[in-house]
DNA sequence: ATGAAAGCGCTAACAG
DNA sequence: CTGTTAGCGCTTTCAT
């Protein structure tokens, strides 16, 4: 037998399908007796009301649709899979659905965009996208999103949810600082530029209030590939005054950064300690385990997900939300 | 203003909607002049046809629903992004959009079935998820369904995508007898049971080919914690005579089972080898490097899709697909 | 080949 | 508080 309607429900409890309509979406306007009779029909026949006609009616499409960036790096996945999961629960709780994609770091979108235009759903969240093309679409188009851990800008006055990276340098300069290293180097990508600004400018910021010296010798650039980890070992190993410890700006820098310096015979941390950021899964599998600065990845998908519903629904909102990192301290840092 | 409607389309064309629709759904019964006019206004208009209403009328929803297991255990996490990433990328080719849940091991994930009786979706792919309640109820309302790396069994009749984990331990405890190793051990979880079944079974077949003997002190039963991995090593290491080699039946054991190995003193591979199934992420970043049975996992996403696909659209399918594993070489194993 | 018209299952004016 | 009724935007008969 086909589904019911809501008209088979109406006629069943002996109502108009309009009160059927009020019970369902619980609106006054109904007797009590009639809500309980309706309602018990309801549960009796386990009538489901169809999804398609609502969405059509309201204009609504009760989904958000994640656009996840596909890395060819996958240490980052794990981030992604854990963001989706707290979008996904914050999602549950607002009563809408995810539909997602992949795209890579430079691909517009374009299911995305056909999705909202086609109002398959009602807003975006980019996740790790930066990309002004698609991002000038969106607000074009008046499209709502909300950006996640994107190394945007803060005054570009998107919609941001951002790890507080500038912050999380500080700190793990700090607590160098605090196990007795004075001589800290970095190591870190210049690229995105964003993401440079913030980590380098909390490192310098902290050893300006150590008081210790910022050495142009110790600051070493690297990128996604083991070569580049390699590069910055061998021009460490050429100088006479090496530094007793580094922040890394990324844990999937320290990976390669760590095999690197210990294929070349340095010991960590008994020789160089290690402060990193990010603490991405595999970093406690690592030997040794690594330090480094973590934060709530689910709460980012949280965060982000109350931050769309809200410009969805036009309330106010706050543009840019920074989440706090934490130090997690494992065997990479040596105390002196 | 608002969006266009099929109406508006048809009165800028002059014809009838009737015609546009046709020609939106690519049908006969229209002229070729008409097609082209309706086509060039669609194009310039940048006309979408709504999605609900098409849903609404085809009773369809073109959306499959994937339900995810969320692990505690999270090294697992990288495995269910590849293998959304590869059921994504055949959905986008069959036409269909992806929406998701989490559900745990025991959870009857009611919101994928209320999607389903709600129409919300048109199928569910059930990832690492073998709840029989859940099973029962999804065959019980003919919802079309398909098991993805469930661990269940080939005899039972259901749509599955699974590994060929027999033959996956039958090659691995091979490679280590090619690696000169005639004393293989076993370590793996007994539950859940068709897993053990499946890895310990090809370990036995191995070492039967290969004429070695299987010593029932060898056998180690572990499970997800590293207490059990060093019960492990305990009981290892109460025996005078030691395997040199292990088939490992996941990686995420041979995690914990090297770390409580190297705790106590034994090398990794010079004392014992490990030989491991699944090739997570994490385990080219172990010390030293895992050696692991790997398969492609963005495959397994993309054979459920299909599979799916196929029992939707009354299709004739193949119920149990197997993919098949190869062996990668790290460092992790000795040859001798 | 073409268009009028009747739904799909629901929501929401509106009148009673 | 209740029911009648007119849509929402599209697909699909069924005449023409």
């Amino acid at each position: 037998m086909p589904r019911p309607t809501i008209r088979d429900i109406a006629r069943m409890a002996g109502v108009s399908t309009t009160a059927v309509s009020f019970v369902l979406n619980n609106r006054s306007g109904v007797s009590e007796a009639t809500r309980q009779k309706v309602q018990e029909i309801i549960r009796n026949t386990g009538f489901i009301p169809n999804v398609h006609t609502r969405r059509l009616m309201l204009g609504k499409s009760f989904t958000v649709h994640v656009v996840l960036r596909q890395y060819t790096y996958a240490l980052f996945n794990q981030f992604a899979l854990d963001t989706l999961s707290g979008i996904f629960n914050a999602s549950k709780q607002l009563g809408y659905s995810i539909i997602f994609t992949f795209a890579d770091e430079y691909a517009n979108d374009t299911q995305a965009i056909e999705s909202v235009r086609s109002k398959d759903c009602d807003g975006i969240i980019l996740f790790q996208i930066a990309d002004q093309s698609l991002i000038s679409l969106l607000q074009q188009e008046k499209i709502p999103f909300v950006c996640v851990d994107a190394h945007i800008a803060e005054d570009s006055n998107l919609p941001l949810v951002e790890v507080d990276y500038y912050d999380a340098a500080y700190q793990a300069t700090m607590y160098l600082h605090r196990c007795g290293h004075s001589q800290i180097g970095f190591v870190g990508p210049v690229t995105p530029a964003e993401y440079y600004v913030r980590t380098f400018g909390g490192y310098t910021a902290a050893l300006k209030d150590a008081g210790l010296v910022c050495n142009p010798a110790w600051l070493l650039e690297t990128s996604f590939s083991s070569e580049s980890a390699e590069r910055c070992i061998d021009k460490l190993l050429q100088q006479e005054n090496l530094p007793t410890a580094f922040f890394c700006a990324g844990d999937a820098f320290a990976v390669d950064f760590i095999r690197s310096a210990k294929a070349r015979g340095l010991r960590i941390p008994e020789d160089i300690s290690i402060m990193s950021l990010d603490d991405l899964l595999v970093s406690r599998y690592l030997d040794p385990p690594l330090s480094s600065m973590t934060f709530p990845k689910e709460q980012l998908g949280e965060t982000a997900m109350q931050l769309l519903y809200q410009i969805m629904e036009n309330q106010p909102y706050q543009p840019v939300n920074l989440i706090k990192t934490t130090p997690v301290e494992r065997q990479s840092v040596k105390k002196i």
